[in-house]
DNA sequence: AGTTGGATGGTCT
DNA sequence: GACCATCCAACTG
């Protein structure tokens, strides 16, 4: 699927802006994504087929599928692919660009729903408390790194699913920046498919800006 | 610095 | 009822 690789590769630079009224914009530099095909990839979510959570996956492109992983996290993809062939990009991390104070309460915010939920007493919430604490201290190039921690930053729940992110009034939109030195892209893996089976565990579809502090997980760059 | 296990809920078999 | 496109804290070395 060289398709969806060029689509991944044209999104890193991309700044995706998220506005709300009463706060500053919150603009973060796309520096990590990773690329998902249709039934044939068997780390896809479209592996099952056109589900009912899955549908956006075949619907036309540039729209938003937001799905929740391991019961809490949700994670942002962007459809590329033509109208119903499945396909699409995670968005695995960005570099805070602006709005960094706008993105850490968002952080916390989704640290406090989730201590919420818990029941009442104990001693959680002074654990809570380190938490929220330890977040807010944290160097600021890391709020947007990993799907979830960007989705949490950038305030973005399974409700934007099948929004339009190149219509520029929306809450979410994608906006084209200067593309990276194309000698500072690496590709490696996918993260967290092992699951699945061969070529599909191990095919680089993860795209990665070489030394880019934002950037997730394992640097190792693979060179091919 | 690297590894391990728990939290947590929707989706699919 | 099993399986996750994750994250963080608490370990080991």
């Amino acid at each position: 699927m060289r398709g969806g690789l060029d689509a991944a590769e044209s999104l890193l630079g991309a700044f995706l802006v998220r506005r709300m009224p009463g706060v500053i914009d919150r603009v973060g530099r796309i520096v990590e994504v990773e690329a998902y095909g249709g039934p044939e990839d068997r780390a896809s979510h479209a592996r099952a087929g056109n589900t009912v959570r899955t549908a956006p996956m075949f619907g036309p492109p540039g729209h938003a599928y937001v799905y929740l992983v391991y019961g809490m996290h949700d994670c942002l993809n962007v459809v590329t692919g033509p109208d119903g062939a499945a396909s699409a990009v995670l968005i695995r991390a960005v570099e805070p660009v602006a709005g960094l104070d706008v993105m850490r309460a968002g952080a916390a915010r989704w640290v406090a729903r989730r201590a919420a939920r818990q029941p009442e007493g104990a001693a959680g919430s002074a654990a809570t408390g380190d938490t929220l604490s330890a977040r807010h201290h944290q160097p600021g190039h890391r709020i947007g790194t990993g799907p979830g921690r960007l989705c949490a930053a950038f305030d973005i729940d399974r409700s934007f699913t099948g929004m339009d992110l190149f219509d520029a009034d929306g809450p979410l939109v994608l906006v084209a920046g200067m593309r990276p030195d194309p000698a500072s892209i690496r590709r490696t893996p996918r993260i967290g498919v092992g699951h699945a089976a061969p070529p599909w565990d191990a095919v680089a579809w993860r795209l990665l800006i070489a030394g880019n502090p934002s950037v997730s997980g394992p640097r190792a760059p693979i060179t091919d």
